[in-house]
RNA sequence: GGCCCCUUCGACUAGCGGUUAGGUCACCACCCUUUCAAGGUGGCGGCACGGGUUCGAAUCCCGUAGGGGUCACCA
């Protein structure tokens, strides 16, 4: 029998790490055995449903790369894979229930069943529905029915007895039929319940193994009984560990970032969040922790899944994405992601080779894509901008500057070692630390002190730009390294003030409008701070 | 609280009656070094507890504790 799964994600918001999880083991469970994933919307809750959700969902498949083969999107033979449009179905579904006495209309209101509830707190009782609407006898509940009385529909569930099932994981499941409630099938405002819809869509699509998160161990017996009473035959469960917070706790998106779009924004690869999902409680046969998820599928074996819900460690997930970042994407992989992000950024270049350059220096720095885009800033800037620690060894190290400027521009031999020896060369001359040289160079290549290797930076920059970016901090030192970033100047302000006020305690006053009219000079380059 | 599920280093896990309990992340140290990284080497750290079964238990059984889920006209 050709095997089916399915995911049925609800579109009521962001799309979630819960359902890409679960997704990607039903996809690879599918796969696997050479049959079929589909994708079916669960859009039963017109309170929750929300507009953008249904779309968000579907593109996240996309971005994974965790395609169904049947959906609302792509069609099949099983649709609608909406359930909003499957209500007719439904609908003939319960009749079916209530013709063969299976079922029963019942007329409490929210109000009464919130009374009831009460009720049985404060008695101390278990709670949930008491089967009352069993009394009403049937010819009255289709009078009342048939006179428009909003009602809901209920399956008779058993007042005796264990209700079980198995577990491919875990074996049998037994549960008093005491703790199994009448549940609602229908719901007053025309629309199935979860239970309802899902059983019979499933059954109707061929699902032949749900596999869902654990939280729905405790309804799968009201499921099995629906089975039942339509006289289907019940596909195989298979429960997988709950995703959890860092305190254990179900994910949840008050605790954790549980967005897949976030994690994209971020920089994060669908490849590492797949990974990194694929170990939720899951591990290769022979070991390995990098994988792909054709790997995956082609070792895949349901019955390696652990059960200790896993805490989404975010450290785990961005090591993940370094991994990718660095050594599983080739560089021309890599350089094609980031491109629209640079392009975003405002970053221009003329040539693939340096677009190339810049990513491959810069690749071992970074964690994300978003990494890539915030630190290659100064690649693409014709103005620098020098923080503090910058500024410093700019100050310190003029004369080095115009030492290697002279030394760079009569350099022949244009390529890294080239460039290497010659920097090797000028610091043996002149007998100091590297540091002294390369420092006050590095902050005038990049405007920062933290970055690449020099020789580095040089290759990749060029010649000519990098001699440029040597005269202009040349002149920046000339004019005495002004302040020329608003926002740190007023910071600084900010932070004189505060050391003023603190000094006005003990010394009597202090001085300082020296410092005042620094900032508004230059605001070359693009901003970098993308959304 | 009732019911159900779960329990190996801080985290993810391997283990499926006999192992010095292995790996990865994180953390720490050292090496490399021109800053930041990367890389290399090493280290820290665990079978929740108590009973059984067995010649022998992380592995099987029972109990306890702890964690989680669920008790809706939400999924």
């Amino acid at each position: 029998m050709e095997v089916v799964t399915r995911i049925a994600p609800s579109p009521t918001g962001d799309p979630h790490v819960g359902t890409a999880y679960i997704g990607l083991f039903n996809y690879v469970f599918a796969k696997h055995h050479g049959g079929r994933f589909i994708l079916r919307l669960e859009d039963t809750d017109r309170q929750r449903y929300s507009e953008g959700a249904e779309q968000r969902i579907l593109e996240m498949f996309t971005w994974l790369g965790i395609e169904p083969v049947e959906g609302p999107d792509i069609g099949g033979e099983n649709g609608p894979y909406r359930q909003s449009e499957r209500l007719d179905i439904y609908r003939q579904h319960v009749q079916l229930l209530l013709d063969a006495g299976k079922a029963y209309r019942a007329f409490e209101s929210a109000e009464e069943l919130d009374a009831m509830r009460a009720e049985q707190k404060r008695l101390n009782r278990p709670l949930g529905y008491d089967g009352r609407g069993r009394s009403v006898p049937k010819d009255e509940q289709e009078r009342r029915a048939a006179a428009g009385e909003p009602h809901v529909v209920r399956l008779y569930t058993p007042d005796e007895g264990e209700v079980s099932f198995v577990d491919r994981l875990r074996g049998e499941v037994s549960i008093p039929a005491t703790e199994v409630r009448d549940l609602v099938l229908f719901k007053s405002d025309g629309y199935p319940t979860y239970h309802l819809a899902n059983v019979v869509d499933d059954h109707l699509m061929g699902v032949t193994h749900v596999i869902r998160a654990e939280e729905w161990i405790s309804s799968t017996p009201l499921h099995v009984l629906l089975y039942a009473a339509f006289g289907w035959q019940q596909p195989e469960f298979i429960h997988m560990p709950l995703l959890r917070n860092p305190d254990r706790s179900k994910v949840s998106k008050r605790k954790l970032d549980t967005s897949v779009d976030s994690y994209r924004q971020q920089g994060i690869l669908p490849e590492a969040l797949l990974n990194f999902l694929a170990t939720m409680g899951w591990s290769m046969p022979d070991g390995r922790e990098v994988f792909s998820v054709a790997d995956m599928t082609e070792q895949f074996d349901i019955d390696r899944v652990s059960l200790g819900g896993p805490i989404f460690d975010l450290k785990k997930l961005r090591f993940f994405n370094t991994k990718y970042l660095r050594d599983v994407l080739s560089l021309d992989d890599v350089a094609d992601r980031v491109t629209p992000l640079f392009e975003a950024a405002g970053y221009e270049w003329d040539d693939e080779d340096y677009l190339l350059d810049v990513i491959d220096v810069l690749r071992p720095r970074a964690e994300t894509l978003m990494d890539l885009v915030d630190q290659a800033g100064y690649f693409f800037r014709d103005t620098l901008r020098y923080d503090e620690a910058a500024r410093k060894q700019l100050a310190a190290g003029q004369a080095h500057l115009q030492g290697v400027e002279r030394e760079l521009s009569m350099l022949e031999f244009f390529d890294y070692d080239g460039v290497d020896d010659m920097l090797r060369d000028y610091v043996q001359d002149q007998a100091v630390a590297m540091g002294k040289v390369l420092m006050p160079l590095r902050a005038a290549l990049t405007g920062t002190t933290q970055a690449p290797g020099v020789t580095d930076l040089i290759v990749v920059l060029g010649k000519r730009e990098s001699l440029r970016r040597i005269g202009q901090a040349l002149t920046f030192i000339d004019a005495g390294l002004p302040d020329d970033d608003p926002q740190r100047a007023l910071e600084e302000e900010r932070a004189r003030k505060a050391a003023e006020a603190k000094a006005r305690t003990s010394h009597s006053k202090s001085r300082g409008a020296e410092y005042a009219a620094a900032g508004g000079a230059s605001q070359g380059g693009a901003g970098d701070e993308g959304a």
